[in-house]
DNA sequence: AGCACGCCGACT
DNA sequence: GTCGGCGTGCTC
């Protein structure tokens, strides 16, 4: 008997089996997953390596065969399910049988930043306030905000508040308030008992899906569903209540929620409604934190666990269901190799344990829409928003026509007459702008040279400081006083989008407060929390920002959006930007008047016709999916057809080039067979990265085709012979969510 | 990846 | 003669 290992070593020509002698000592305790170390190379030097199978017999010479060490200390078998999963992975993702493994188990990361400190009102918080009497007006103001926010962090009691964190440690010996890290915050025994088992109720609407999707489930059918509802709607509702519905079968849920909506009040959420019996992995978690919410998982201590991607792998004895919100979200596909995308996996996890898969979206992905509708999924829709809410009124402005009447300035008539209204009713308003396209880049005012980074092929931004950075790889010089090239001593900075926005308010409404939310003002840790609460106190009237605003949080107040350039983001390179942007256009304009005033949007634009801004305007999902999908299958893009790009890397610009082109010439003839295409091999659009070189080949054919399959193999067997001889890296990736 | 082997030049 | 440069090849 002999065990099957792949080595823990990340590089291709190692990624094969290799099998070892079980020592007698360890045959009872190692089983299909374990983590072993093993003697390797001539130096039998010992590396870990995972058991992935037994046999009986071996093709190799049976005297040169070693034996198993011992069983690496502290690990955590993986579940054979989760092989298999690897296995599938990295047959249709690409990459080595170690990443796929890594990916499904929770590997080592730093925590990143230091702990946090979270001060949480007690029970009786409310005895304590009136105990109080009239003195210790900060005791009482700190208790007051407890009532309201159920949270806050040291830092922010602080800064936003001026309560001093001695009044604070005060009032936690006094017993007073309770103060925990952040690891305690984030784990759900805090909430234990008191909150667990909070009735939501649901509306007909809703009961009615609810109900119809558990009967489904409980019938044993197994099929992925798509729940599309407007934003609104109500989502998370049903989704708890189908939870609770698996989980009285005696099965266990994940539900993936993008990254970025993986704040405070979705935790809350699922909090109160679940109780202990919830758990929440981050990427922010330690890989001690992590496996600990794994292992209880295992233990069958909880029954959901909720997080990004990477929550796909909890270990569930007897998983029943995987809820992806937000399904047409792009942090669902990996960008590291295997290059996953959640939904595909998560479909095929519950085709091996017998799950079902929901997914749920105001905008869903062309992909999965389009399946819903031929059947392939079964479609759920929630069509009107919870207490009657209703949509803002939406006004296009063409922007060629301001351009026209002599208006240069980054506002509309329309859009300056609504702002200057809404500053004298003292109502807020949000200011969006697509981050695509500018970035604060320098350039020589005499002889136009841009100034660039010297390791890849992008410009250099510039920051507040007096240094220019490099977004790639990091590289910082200070802002050079002559121009490198001509010697002018006149070198200009454009601003970034959002910061010559903010310019341009303050020059035209000199009285309003302004918060700019974007890359630069977001950098420390917890900004992104701090911008959006104090705009929520009220404490602006304009919020400006990119694509950070338009996710989640609710504004009440804001009674005006608008959408400053709606077509930044419309030509990019690759096929998803109009979808990217109608999304981005009716998440934008979905947060105008959420409270009691109806809201108005206005979008400017150079498109006016542009289905995109059109059918955004209207709120019209389903015509634009109709628009969209005629345009995809006119250009055999996913769904309606394949796509694959085949990315070239090297430190040789002409080895990487070369070797493209040999990759080329091999698959041209596969070309015009289930019409597969081939674009390229050309330069990428960053074509050098950190000093490597990038090339990149595209294929796509119809969506029955083979061959891609086909031209995928054949360059894999091509480079496992020829590989070193050019010195390349070469990655693959599906349908990638973006261009190269 | 990482280590041993091996075949060349410069050295005690 | 021998030490050490890195190019080549192999790893159960």
């Amino acid at each position: 008997m002999y065990a099957d290992i792949i080595v823990d070593i990340s590089y291709e020509k190692l990624d094969r089996i290799f099998q070892y002698r079980i020592p007698e000592h360890l045959r009872e305790q190692l089983v299909v997953g374990s983590q072993v170390e093993i003697p390797f190379g001539m130096g039998n030097r010992v590396i870990s390596g995972y058991i992935v199978g037994f046999s009986e017999s071996t093709d190799y010479p049976e005297e040169k065969i070693k034996e198993i060490t011992g069983i690496s200390p502290g690990s955590r078998r993986i579940e054979s399910d989760f092989i298999r999963l690897a296995a599938w992975m990295r047959s249709i993702y690409g990459g080595t049988m170690n990443q796929a493994l890594k990916t499904v188990i929770p590997v080592k990361r730093e925590m990143k930043g230091k702990e946090k400190k979270w001060i949480l009102p007690l029970p009786q918080n409310e005895q304590i306030l009136e105990g109080l009497g009239k003195k210790s007006p900060v005791k009482q103001k700190l208790l007051r905000l407890l009532r309201e926010k159920e949270a806050i962090s040291l830092e922010e009691a602080e800064a936003a508040y001026q309560i001093s964190p001695a009044v604070v440690r005060q009032m936690k010996e006094k017993n007073m308030i309770q103060l925990v890290s952040e690891e305690l915050y984030r784990n759900p025994a805090i909430y234990q008992k008191e909150r667990q088992g909070k009735e939501t109720i649901l509306t007909p609407s809703q009961q009615e899906i609810a109900d119809d999707f558990l009967k489904e489930y409980q019938s044993g059918r197994r099929n992925t569903s798509l729940l599309f509802g407007v934003t609104g709607s109500g989502k998370t509702e049903v989704y708890m209540k189908i939870i609770d519905g698996v989980i009285a079968q005696g099965r266990q849920a994940i539900v993936l929620i993008p990254e970025i909506a993986l704040t405070y009040q979705t935790m809350r959420r699922f909090y109160e409604h679940f109780g202990e019996r919830a758990s929440i992995v981050n990427s922010k978690m330690s890989m001690g934190e992590r496996s600990d919410q794994f292992a209880r998982a295992e233990r069958g201590e909880i029954d959901i666990m909720i997080g990004p991607r990477s929550a796909l792998f909890t270990p569930f004895k007897r998983l029943g269901l995987i809820v992806i919100d937000e399904e047409h979200e792009g942090s669902y596909k990996s960008e590291t190799v295997p290059k996953y995308h959640a939904r595909e996996t998560a479909q095929e996890l519950a085709r091996m344990k017998g799950a079902e898969v929901l997914l749920g979206s105001a905008t869903p992905s062309v992909e999965s829409f389009q399946k819903a509708v031929s059947g392939e999924y079964r479609l759920y829709e929630l069509k009107e928003r919870v207490k009657g809410r209703t949509l803002p009124a939406v006004e296009i402005v063409d922007l060629r026509e301001e351009l026209k009447q002599g208006n240069r300035t980054m506002f509309s008539r329309s859009l300056r007459g609504k702002m200057e209204q809404r500053l004298k009713k003292g109502e807020q308003m949000m200011l969006f702008l697509n981050r695509r396209g500018y970035g604060g880049f320098v350039s020589c005012r005499s002889c136009g040279e841009a100034m660039r980074c010297p390791h890849c092929d992008v410009g250099l931004t510039a920051h507040k400081d007096g240094t220019l950075h490099c977004h790639y790889c990091g590289y910082t010089i200070k802002l050079p006083e002559i121009c490198p090239k001509c010697g002018s001593p006149y070198i200009g900075v454009f601003g970034t989008g959002t910061q010559r926005l903010e310019e341009a308010v303050k020059r035209e409404f000199p009285q309003a407060r302004l918060l700019r939310m974007d890359m630069d003002t977001t950098r420390t840790k917890d900004s992104y929390e701090k911008i959006l609460s104090s705009f929520g106190r009220g404490e602006a009237d304009i919020l400006i920002g990119t694509q950070m605003i338009v996710k989640g949080h609710d504004f009440p107040g804001v009674t005006l959006v608008g959408i400053v350039a709606a077509d930044m983001s419309l030509f990019a390179s690759d096929y998803r930007s109009s979808e990217r942007t109608f999304e981005l256009l009716t998440q934008a304009a979905g947060r105008a008047g959420r409270g009691d005033t109806p809201g108005e949007v206005v979008i400017q634009t150079y498109n006016p016709e542009h289905y995109s801004i059109r059918m955004a305007a209207g709120q019209d999902y389903r015509g634009f999916y109709e628009e969209e999908l005629m345009y995809r299958k006119l250009l055999k893009y996913p769904p309606c057809g394949k796509l694959m790009a085949v990315l070239i890397t090297s430190k040789e610009e002409n080895r990487a080039q070369g070797l493209a082109q040999e990759l080329a010439e091999l698959t041209q003839n596969l070309c015009g067979k289930d019409s597969m295409e081939m674009l390229g091999p050309t330069k990428a659009g960053i074509s050098r990265m950190k000093d490597i070189y990038r090339f990149v080949i595209y294929y796509k054919e119809a969506e029955r085709g083979n061959s891609i399959e086909e031209a995928k193999k054949r360059l894999e067997d091509y480079l496992e012979l020829y590989k070193d001889r050019w010195d390349c890296m070469v990655q693959f990736d599906f349908n990638p969510m973006t261009g190269y």
